[in-house]
DNA sequence: CGATCTTACGGGATTCGTAAACATA
DNA sequence: TATGTTTACGAATCCCGTAAGATCG
């Protein structure tokens, strides 16, 4: 038997109103077709269900049996539809991501005020790792996606850029370089930079720059946590060089722009392949686009 | 959206194989016919339900979470058409009836006796009322059928016959009648009867017949059960006039046939007009004919 | 290049609505 | 007799299957 759904529809609805005339009109249907859509129902049950008089249209005892099972049912298939579409509209949901932690204390956490306060519903999983461990997250499917820099290994990952990060020069207001506007990468050979964590993107980054230039990079200080290699730049014990957006704004660092074009590196969104989006993640991913671009 | 239920199968049959390929073949259905089914579905709900690849099959996270409730859906649906066909086909049900108290102690055992054997599923409850009482019982749709004599009143009540009931004489093994076969009514004139209670259809009966032919009735002992009737019979006490139906066979009582034409009564199905009967009660009826005739 | 899912389109079945017949109070 | 349900039948719709197209490994 086909359409089922629609035959127990039906039913209930003859049932509700006690007359086929009025759920005919309900279910904008014509008379003859209700009654044929009851007969198939009563046929694939093989028992009646109504007893029929031009007068009176009661329940039979498999009727009133199977009256409130099938509401429930119905109740059961909305709840499934709705939730569905909640997820949809977004009502509703869980976005997970895993992203540089240079982003994450840098660039996201305005991007995922805006997003929460838009889509109360939508829960936000957010996991700062590095960049490797990002590309495994999402080739194993942990994370509806992440966010950094190109995976190196593109076996079963797509890239999309959002944003381009540019590594700058942040040093204390009262250090001889604060009033210059910009400054070559070569300047900075064999001056103590402060450094972050070896697994770091950025470290990654800044020591790829020199080796490239042929220049001499002077580790100074290093810690981990970008708000701490802030800190030690604040407290005069040297220089750093990390992305713009990691800017404080507190206004007691000085940002100088570094001449040399390989300080731009590209930030985006890392997928698997063939694999879409849930809602919810497209929808951060379209903030995210929003909020740059 | 149409088919609703069709749909949810093939979703959860392409969820279980990982492949449409095979989910076709399972549910007789071409690939091509299966896609289109699975797009709808998806359309419906609003959400993509299944990462697609022609090597791979996957759920999305939609795609989970909506197969548990569906698969549960379909559960449920199977056990709303199950217990619709166990009622049909009698494998569970119940079925009411009145039946008047002659009846109940005397031609109903065996037969209530054979149908619980036929159809152990099905549960009777058997209450044993005076005769208008069935008939509102009946009208009330408090019982699906009733068994007794033509109700007075018709209104709303079908009245089909299953059997004809005599009223007999009963008398002691050792009694002056009790080598006779027949006897005519007017012999038992002015001779006490014992006689059962002044509400039982059977005293009604009986007097209704003596006035008929303006014969003397002479009460003798009166109690209000059959069995207490018989009893006294047995000890001695007197004869009475009861359906033949009533012999207890244990042979210590005679009966001896009326030579009258209106020592029959018509015992017969009670049914509203209108109102079909249960799979169960109908089946009941069934046997209730086969059982008699 | 092979296996698999998707799109396009024609044939067939199902379902709907209109109109007439039927039944009940 | 009037209201409401059922049956009959023509018309529209929907669905399926075949075949060609697209895609990924």
């Amino acid at each position: 038997m086909k359409n089922s759904i629609q035959h127990i529809r039906a039913f209930l609805a003859v049932a509700n109103s006690a007359s086929f005339a009025k759920a005919a009109v309900e279910l904008n249907l014509s008379p003859s077709a209700l009654t044929v859509q009851i007969q198939q129902l009563e046929e694939w049950l093989g028992v009646t269900l109504l007893e029929r008089s031009p007068r009176q249209v009661s329940l039979t005892a498999a009727g009133q049996n199977n009256r409130g099972p099938m509401e429930k049912l119905l109740l059961d298939l909305d709840n499934i539809v709705n939730g569905s579409r909640d997820l949809a509209a977004l009502r509703r949901g869980v976005v997970t991501l895993a992203a540089l932690p240079s982003l994450c204390s840098g660039a996201l956490p305005p991007i995922l005020k805006r997003f929460r306060e838009q889509f109360p519903g939508v829960e936000v999983r957010l996991r700062d790792v590095v960049a490797q461990r990002i590309d495994a997250m999402v080739r194993e499917g942990e994370v509806d996606f992440g966010l950094g820099v190109r995976a190196r290994t593109r076996h079963g990952l797509d890239f999309q850029v959002v944003m381009v990060d540019r590594l700058s020069l942040f040093v204390p207001k009262n250090h001889p370089l604060a009033k210059r506007l910009t400054i070559p990468l070569a300047a900075l050979a064999g001056e103590p930079i402060i450094l972050t964590g070896r697994d770091s993107s950025v470290r990654e980054r800044v020591e790829q720059l020199f080796a490239q230039e042929g220049l001499a990079l002077t580790p100074g200080l290093e810690a981990n946590y970008m708000s701490t290699v802030m800190a030690l730049v604040r407290q005069g014990l040297g220089m750093t060089l990390l992305p713009e957006s990691a800017d404080e704004g507190r206004g007691d660092l000085v940002q100088v722009q570094i001449e040399h074009a390989g300080v731009n590196r590209e930030i985006g969104l890392i997928t698997r392949t063939g694999f879409g989006l849930s809602p919810a993640a497209e929808q951060f991913a379209g903030t995210l686009r929003a909020a740059i671009g």
